[in-house]
Parts: structure tokens; sequence; C-alpha cells
DNA sequence: AAGTGGTCTAGACCACGCG
DNA sequence: GCGTGGTCTAGACCACTTT
């Protein structure tokens, strides 16, 4: 474990203990050196990891400030977490449509530039707290996922993913809003032309490797999003 | 000029003119060191800036590399602004539909936590490339900004407020996608009904004093998104 | 094993904010 | 002007990738 991230989750375990909230002021630098025992360069990136979070924003020759907003149900799109992790007071199931390893659509050699032979093709409806959240359609490569099944998908793929010790990187995402076709809102339980936001995103490993692409349809009524931006 | 901001923008302007792309390499960290003559640690915290702005990606013990996605008329919901030659592109205007200096409404005391006593509201509907973007309603503070007229409201309002030397912050972006009223959808050419999604932000000075809030509602066929996820 | 990036430290100095 | 956070450095050591 890496001494800032360490100190940086104590940080944030602290701040939630003691039940601060936006605008509310941490120690001052030296008292936290003290604090975790670490030189001021580890408090200095302990913050600045919980300054990208959201989680606090800092003032030159003032302070180090809580910043905590009203999340609710709000999807966070800046998470690399497929939304999993961060809905945990939240129940996320899914009813796999279908699941089949098949050879690379056209496109998909694209989004993968090139470099992939054979994929699993997995068709999810996923459902928050038992409401209709989504309907998914993802693309693996199974040079890099080797295996799936139909239980497994119907929890969180990246769970999984993580769990067989494969280090996701970063993601794109591109975010479009339509008119859903017939067949969509059947699924989604909508009217034919309801609203809807579509999201294509491809995951990249810490390698740099495109492994994952997917297209998710959201739900226009139970689907609400939130982005916090830094400095 | 911070050294690792000077460092970070040669950096970019030399990818560029390299013409490197995707999975590109960069020299090694001692070469850096010595081409633009700072530490070590000045050029990791360069080298930072530019993942976290989406624009390459590090792997221990391998190297450094460009990513380069392609990023068309999406709108960048992170502000990271990619590359900056992409912005050059495109030219944004604006309407004025009204702009008042008024009393704050009930629901902006509670997003300005309380902190206010008249503001600026301003509904605009904004074009990029001549064509229909937004329908876009906003307060900001007029103790923050104390000045703004309908000539300053038909370009960049934000570009006019960091010229007065304020200095923004961060922000908070909620996103809900819904169906038009008869009065948006005249406003934005569609009709009635027509799928649309709404961006509730609020944005904060860097010293955390909230000092505008919006809500804009996209065309949904001339607006696309984008965002890059880092680790 | 060699090479390359990442972490961590102590300490000097800088820049902003507040009283 | 004092206090606080921010930058920058040199160098030791660690961890991952490549050969």
């Amino acid at each position: 474990m890496l001494k800032y991230d360490e100190v940086a989750t104590k940080m944030e375990a602290q701040i939630i203990a003691d039940g601060l909230t936006q605008g509310d002021k941490l120690p001052k630098l030296t008292e936290l050196m003290a604090k975790y025992a670490v030189s001021k360069s580890t408090i200095v990136k302990a913050l600045a990891k919980l300054e990208q979070r959201g989680l606090i924003y800092q003032i030159q020759g003032s302070g180090v400030f809580v910043r905590r907003p009203k999340l609710d149900e709000h999807i966070n799109l800046i998470n690399n977490n497929g939304f999993t992790a961060d809905m945990v007071k939240h129940k996320m199931t899914a009813k796999v449509l279908s699941l089949k390893k098949i050879a690379p659509p056209k496109d998909m050699i694209k989004y993968f530039n090139g470099d992939v032979k054979e994929v699993y093709e997995v068709k999810r409806i996923r459902y928050l707290d038992d409401q209709i959240l989504c309907l998914e359609e993802s693309y693996f490569k199974t040079s890099v996922v080797p295996f799936l099944n139909e239980q497994i998908a119907q929890g969180s793929i990246f769970n999984y993913v993580r769990e067989l010790g494969i280090a996701i990187g970063f993601s794109d995402k591109y975010l479009n809003v339509i008119e859903l076709s017939k067949k969509e809102a059947k699924l989604l339980e909508l009217p034919e032309k309801a609203p809807a936001l579509t999201i294509e995103e491809t995951y990249y490993l810490t390698s740099g490797e495109a492994f994952d692409h997917s297209k998710t349809t959201y739900h226009f009524k139970n689907a609400k999003f939130f982005i916090q931006s830094t400095t």
C-alpha cells in the first residue's frame, strides 16, 4: 500500500467520522504531518488525491476545506468504477439477455485498434434498487477476460475483472441524447420515441490496451448523473 | 508562472508539433529533465498535469505515452480542453433573451448557501457554428460579478469574468434527460416532447464561494458530449 | 540484471490570506 | 507581518517492465 494512498484513505474516513460538511476546515499541514507521521510532501500528495476526488478544496494561505455536495442517487460519471463501487448503498442487479463468444464485429476492431481476435458480447438490462436503469451492450476481449458466464454477468462484470487481478486504467466516454427505437423502448418499458441518454465508452488497461467497449442506453426517468469538476 | 505549468505547456506544444498520436512514446525522464532543465519532481508533476488532462498515460517501468481520442465536435464536460488546437475551430455565439438585475429567487438562495442579496438573471440561446446548441438560464451574484450587459452576454460570460481577474475554481454538475415543454421546444426549434439533456451546475470561486448557478437545456441533435476519465 | 518510472524525505524558498 | 499552503530541489530507495 502506498503511503499517500493510505493517508488519503484515513483522512477520508476521519472526515466522515467527524461528520464534517461543506466548508469545514481540516487541521493545518504541520498537524497532519504529526498525526500521520509522514513528510509534508506525502500529506500534500494525499490532499491532492482527495481534491481530485472532489472531497476537499485547498486555498493557499488559508486552509483545506471539505466539499460535500448532495449525491443521492446520482451516478458519478468520473469514477472509473462502472458505477457499482460508487453505489454502495444501492442494490445493482442485471438480467442477462444474451452472452456469446464471437468474432469481433467490424466497428469493434476500430475501437480496439485492430488488436482483437475474439470477444464476449454481453447484452443486459441493469437495475438499480429494482428499477430499470439501463440497457447495456458490451464487448470484452477474450484475450484479457478469458472467461465469463451468465452468473457473473448478473452481478458486476467490472468487479469480477478486478478480482482476476486485471488493472483497469482510463476510459473515453461519448454521450448522446436520442429517441428510443421501438425495440429499445420495449426493453426499458417506455413508449417508443421516449428520450434517452446513450453513453458509448471504451475502457483501457493501465497498460494502455483497450479491452472493453460498451454502449449503454439509460432510462430517462430512473437515471440521474453527477460530475464534479476540479481545478 | 509556475515551473511545472510552464513545462507542461511546452510539452503539450511539443507533442502537437511532433504530430504524436495514440500510443507514441515520450522521451525518458532523464532526457526531459535535461531538455527543460528542471528537477525530476518538476517533470513528474508536469506529467501528472498532462495525465489529468487526458493527454498522456504513464506506465511504471516502461514509459510515457500519448493519448489522443477523436474529439470531433464533442463538448468536453470536464474542462480538460484536451489539445488546445481542437477548440479553436468552433464559433460560439449567443442570443440574449433577457438580462435583469433581480432579488434572488428562492431556490437560488439554497444553491448559494444563503449568502446572496442580488443576482443577474440571464436567459440566452447559445449557438455553436450557427447551429442552436442550448437554452441557458443563469444567475450570477452581483457581489462577485458587479456588471453585465447584453453585449457581454452575447459572447462568453466566463471569459469576461476571468478577464475581471475573478478566479473560477470548481463546479458541481447534475445531468438529467427530459422531454421538452412546449415553450422550450419552440425556442430550440424542436417539436414538443423532443428529448433533451439538462445540466444544472453551480460554479465556485477558488475561495469556495458559490457565485453562479445555471440550468442549460441542450438541443439533442446538435450537442454531443465527451468525458475522459483518468486513473 | 538493467532500465525506467514512482515514492518519499528534509529542507529552502515562494505566494497568498488574513488580521 | 505572520501564518499557512505551494513549489522546487537533490538524492535515496522502491516497483514494475523489458531484455
